[in-house]
RNA sequence: GACCCCAUCGUCUAGUGGCCUAGGACUCCGGGUUUUCAUCCCGGCAACAGGGGUUCGAGUCCCCUUGGGGUCGCCA
């Protein structure tokens, strides 16, 4: 059989960094076996889950390029369906209503009673609980309730589903035995009987485990014992996320379930919805959690942590999409950098790293400046100019002149936001850091040589080899060391010491800037060493 | 607190009993190219959490401790 793996977010307005992840990794998997792809969108949550947020994280997954095979199922379509499914549990036995009839009654889902001839389900101990005094043992047809002893003394209240102890029996402080399951659970069952004890002292029965092969994490199990039965629809009528999300997965039958780490205690209760629901539970893979910057969980509050907040930095998506998938997952030898292409066929889920993985941003920054780099000019001149429009100066200009300026500053850019530090290159007078001018500009003989370089200026063609030519010249008229004038000159020209070679940044700016400027310089900032 | 999972440089990772004197990448620090910066190239700092076993041999297997994470809802 083919297979299908999936994305199901509930779209709530932004889209999570590690939501994101979760989505590249169940893609990067389909598509490397050849499977498919699907999308549901968990809408349930009407308050959150606007077209708005809808319309947001279908356009980070095409932003990303995470396209899904066939139409995408929309949860909230699908009430019918799991109310049939809850209808029949009911029918069958495998679930009853709970509360008070006049608030509307819940539909919780029974651990089934025959559960231990299930495959996943193995015989593990015999178990002894001594039970605290102070609390009753109740047994009735939602399981089974009562309080083991803390190492403090202080009683710990339990609940366990009925199967969890099929073989229970009940002491008191005597040994008497006071209830012995097998002989009552018709009557609990069928005749909705309940027993209370006031004086049970200890509970025997043989433990159970439910367990599974995880893809990522091996084989995982949990005593039966430690399971309750659960709500699957709300007395309002809703259905709650495991019964939605269980009916979902059969609808779009899907074969491997790939998710955060934090679905690894629901698995065991969905795989015995399955079994309830006569369906052969898929597999499942649990991916570690990815942690910020301080090897803390992500919270709303950590900026960052939306696709968008990378999209509006201009980070590339083929940039996002390496890293994150580097994150937790590693092809086996040395490649990093790697194509969409490349990362399928290398992708396999045995390789899935079993810690949280850290978010490291000056790793993603390097590795989206390598494809900035890598960027055909067109490209990256088309997307730094979108980035330019949000400038206050991107306004009029021109854009033969951004082109150039673009050709210069690629190597230099590692983010597409880092255009805002194009400025000086389209604004009459540059912003002039104090700093820098005082450090630079400040010597009589620097004045001097600006004064020189201006006139000359003036009178050669305005390019690249000339411009070099005659700063040379004005350095040697007026005794300076060849090159001491570069620093100043660009300080001058654009009002701070770093940026792309001065001659080439001449060049592009053009005679007419470049001498406004050194006037502006010569006339504003060059005063002697005279501050105060 | 209970239950479960995990543990290699600061970070992402390679490593599946001898090939490990623990490799790569980011960061940082040197050096080279260069008119500054960036790119590029060369070099350096830096890790098997601790303690017990098993074994001829352990980063690799087992146990304990410590540390981290996850889960304990009519949230998803």
């Amino acid at each position: 059989m083919s297979i299908r793996a999936r994305f199901a977010p509930s779209p709530t307005g932004q889209v999570h960094i590690g939501n994101i992840r979760v989505a590249i990794f169940n893609w990067l998997f389909a598509r490397h076996e050849n499977g498919r792809f699907l999308l549901r969108i968990e809408d349930t949550d009407r308050e959150r889950c606007t077209p708005e947020a809808i319309a947001t994280l279908l356009d980070s997954m095409h932003w990303l390029g995470l396209d899904y095979d066939e139409e995408a199922l929309y949860q909230s379509t699908q009430f019918d369906r799991q109310h049939a499914l809850a209808e029949w549990l009911l029918e069958q036995g495998y679930a009853y209503r709970s509360g008070e009839e006049s608030q509307g009654t819940a539909i919780v889902f029974r651990i089934p009673w025959e559960a231990r001839s299930y495959d996943c389900v193995h015989y593990s101990e015999q178990v002894d609980v001594q039970l605290h005094a102070d609390e009753p043992l109740v047994i009735d047809a939602t399981g089974v309730n009562y309080a083991h002893i803390s190492r403090k003394g202080k009683p710990v209240k339990e609940k366990s589903c009925l199967v969890g102890m099929a073989d229970l029996a009940v002491y008191d402080t005597d040994g008497g035995c006071l209830f012995y399951m097998p002989d009552a659970i018709d009557e609990i069952l069928e005749g909705g009987k309940s027993f209370s004890f006031d004086n049970a002292a200890r509970l025997s029965f043989s433990r159970h485990n439910v367990s599974y092969n995880d893809i990522i994490k091996g084989t995982l199990s949990k005593p039966l014992d430690s399971l309750k039965d659960m709500v699957i629809v709300r007395s309002d009528g809703s259905p709650v996320f495991h019964l939605a999300n269980v009916s979902d997965d059969i609808t779009q039958e899907i074969t491997h379930i790939i998710r955060g780490d934090d679905h690894v205690e629901n698995t065991y209760r969905h795989i015995l919805l399955y079994k309830a629901l006569q369906y052969d539970p898929p597999r499942y893979a649990h991916l570690p959690m990815i942690v910020n910057a301080q090897g803390k969980p992500y919270s709303k509050r950590d900026g960052d942590a939306f696709v968008g907040d990378f999209r509006s930095k201009g980070y590339l998506p083929e940039a996002l999409f390496n890293y994150l998938s580097l994150l937790g997952w590693s092809p086996g030898d040395d490649r990093e950098k790697m194509s969409r292409g490349e990362l399928v066929e290398a992708f396999t889920l045995d390789r899935v790293q079993h810690t949280p993985a850290q978010v490291d941003l000056r790793k993603l920054e390097h590795l989206n400046g390598q494809y900035i780099a890598e960027l055909n000019v067109q490209d990256f001149v088309s997307q730094a100019r979108e980035f330019a429009d949000e400038q206050p100066w991107g306004d009029n200009i021109d854009e033969k002149q951004f082109q150039r300026v673009a050709e210069l500053m690629q190597t230099r850019t590692k983010k597409l936001v880092d255009v805002e530090s194009w400025a000086h290159f389209f604004r009459d007078i540059p912003e002039y850091d104090q700093q820098a001018c005082r450090k630079m500009l400040t010597n009589a003989e620097t004045r001097q040589a600006l004064s020189r370089v201006r006139e000359k200026f003036q009178t050669i063609s305005f390019e690249e080899g000339e411009i070099e030519q005659a700063i040379h010249a004005a350095t040697e008229e007026v005794g300076i060391k060849q090159g001491k004038l570069n620093q100043p000159l660009r300080v001058a020209v654009t009002g701070r010491t770093v940026g792309a070679g001065i001659y080439e940044t001449l060049a592009v700016l053009g005679r007419e800037a470049a001498c406004r400027r050194l006037d502006y310089a010569i006339n504003n900032l060059c005063g002697e060493d005279d501050d105060e």
